[in-house]
RNA sequence: CGGGGAGUAGCGCAGCCUGGUAGCGCAUCUGCUUUGGGAGCAGAGGGUCGCAAGUUCGAAUCUUGUCUCCCCGACCA
């Protein structure tokens, strides 16, 4: 986050400044979402909804390739759902919208009201997630083994009554798909979890370019009623954690409440063990905070709805329609091109306005790269570039780069290739650089994050996997120093010396880290 | 849900204390001049001051309630 004065940024508040007003700069001036007027609902505008497009149907084809179904459960769950499973009810308990009525009538004084003649026999809950709906469906679909596995999946609107909300990252209504499948044993149900797992990561990686780290969560964390939940968590520019996915193995918990069970080979009524996963909008609001800069959004070309703007620079005068026909034979031969096995997707932007004003608002959209067209550039067969990821030169300017069109249409694939690789590695470079690895008891832990430092990156430390009562304290300890145990990386470094928290010798790393 | 702050034109704000039918900047529109890089000048349009009650001759301004947003905390697959 390096700052040359004689810059002048999109934004106006810039990372250092305050990460939090930022956020919600890049949010609005990106034009990604608004607020609605109910609380903790937003309005996903064009931009942001076509980055949630784009993250979709990248996950749609690797959910489709694992052989995953996809299918639609109701919005509206009957409260006796719930009761059927205590762990699960009690977690998602304070954060339920019920439905109690089905009618309206006048109250007399010009407004509404709930009829009480109407009142639902059975109060419905609005999805927090579907588990239990889907779970007694499951009941009726599997009879037999060779109705197993049972893959399931579905792209759905849930609610969570929030007590504090921030756009994309937790708000009342979500945007999300879950996983839902059903196997005949355990081993079947850990590997469906760990192939969900692994598809998240790659996907973080190949397609958000956020890098992420995957591993299963302390018991203290895991989902309500799951016997072991997994997660990917990837690092903001603030140092804070992101729980960007999950994938549960959930055990029998769910086959026990719902009574999902099949007769095995040998004639017996076995109980399913089940698996959930998800993805959601929030994955939007770690690319705002793991690609953006102090002039908006620098959205990775997989999922940037536009990857190239071309941006004729109209004068209202005779050469424009000359202008206008160079930039439409530009625009056709750059979507005839293919870049990560799907065609160029590129906007010629005919808009009336001066190209330098609509030129911010696509550096704040994050496009890709920006092509101005002058009339010079047409007569002479150049474009003008502007690489979002390489904004500025030294003394301030937009860096332009001049070149012949046929060079530009030539190299245009790879440029995006190698923005999508420059955003992961920066990225992955940056949180390297903050995964602190040397500390080994308590007071290091709060010596490093409460050392004057702006962003404080994460700890990896060995500690001896404490359960129970045991797992509570360090729970407080580490609440204390408003930090969290984030999850025990899967490809984390041999494990040495003892557990700062127990003084037992260790037995795996944990990632602890502020989280969102 | 607790503590703090805020809602006045599309956006950002002033006015409120000391009630008297609303103002600034940016944006928008019109005109002129500029323009190979986030233009200048002049003019114009746009607001039942979040919503609802109350006090008052009169409320953006005072009182009460309520909704929404921001920050801190609690909570959070």
């Amino acid at each position: 986050m390096s700052q040359n004065a004689s810059i002048k940024h999109a934004l106006p508040v810039l990372r250092q400044d305050d990460f939090a007003q930022w956020y919600q700069a890049v949010i609005a001036e990106a034009e990604l979402a608004e607020e609605s007027g109910v609380r903790g609902c937003m309005v996903i505008k064009p931009w942001g909804y076509g980055i949630w497009e784009r993250i979709q149907k990248l996950m749609d084809e690797r959910i489709k390739e694992a052989g995953v179904e996809n299918c639609y459960f109701p919005l509206f769950i009957p409260l006796s759902y719930f009761a059927r499973e205590a762990e699960h009810v009690e977690g998602f308990a304070k954060e339920m919208a019920v439905v109690t009525h089905h009618r309206l009538i006048s109250d007399g004084k010009g407004g509404l009201v709930p009829d009480p003649e109407a009142k639902l026999e059975e109060p419905l809950i609005v999805r927090p997630t579907s588990e239990t709906v889907i779970g007694a469906a499951m009941a009726r679909w599997i009879q037999s083994w060779r109705d197993l596995p049972l893959l399931t999946n579905q792209w759905a609107n849930v609610v969570r009554w929030e007590m504090r909300t921030r756009m994309f990252l937790r708000t009342s209504e979500f945007l999300w798909q879950e996983g839902h499948t059903a196997h005949a044993d355990e081993a079947d149900a850990m590997t469906e979890t760990l192939r969900a797992l692994e598809m998240y990561r790659s996907f973080a990686e190949d397609v958000l370019a956020m890098p992420v780290v995957a591993g299963p969560k302390p018991e203290n964390e895991r989902f309500p009623g799951a016997v072991e939940t997994f997660s990917i968590e990837a690092m903001m520019q603030d140092g804070k954690a992101l729980q960007a996915g999950t994938s549960h193995y959930l055990g029998t918990t769910f086959s026990e409440a719902a009574g999902i069970r099949y007769q095995d080979k040998e004639g017996q009524q076995t109980l399913c063990h089940t698996t959930s996963w998800g993805v959601s909008t929030r994955m939007i609001g770690g690319v705002i905070m793991v690609h953006g800069d102090d002039d908006g959004l620098r959205t990775p070309p997989r999922i940037a709805p536009q990857q190239i703007v071309i941006l004729p620079m109209l004068r209202d005068n005779d050469g424009d329609a000359a202008l206008l026909e160079y930039c439409a034979a530009l625009r056709a031969k750059l979507a005839a091109l293919s870049v990560f096995d799907e065609k160029v997707r590129v906007l010629l932007d005919k808009r009336p306005g001066k190209a330098t004003a609509k030129r911010w608002g696509w550096v704040k959209k994050g496009v890709p790269l920006i092509l101005e067209i002058g009339g010079r550039d047409a007569e002479g067969g150049q474009v003008s570039v502007l690489r979002r990821d390489r904004l500025w030169r030294e003394d301030g300017k937009a860096n332009f780069t001049g070149m012949a069109q046929d060079d530009f249409v030539a190299s245009a694939a790879a440029e995006l290739e190698a923005i999508q690789s420059a955003l992961y590695t920066e990225a992955r470079v940056r949180r390297d650089a903050q995964i602190e690895r040397g500390i080994s008891d308590l007071a290091g832990l709060a010596a490093y994050f409460s050392e004057d430092k702006d962003f404080p990156g994460w700890v990896e430390l060995c500690w001896s996997r404490p359960t129970g009562a045991a797992l509570d304290k360090v729970v407080e300890q580490l609440k204390a120093l408003k930090l969290t145990i984030r999850n025990t990386p899967m490809d984390a470094a041999p494990v040495v010396g003892v557990c700062p928290f127990t003084g037992e010798l260790a037995v795996e790393r944990i990632l602890v880290a502020r989280a969102y």
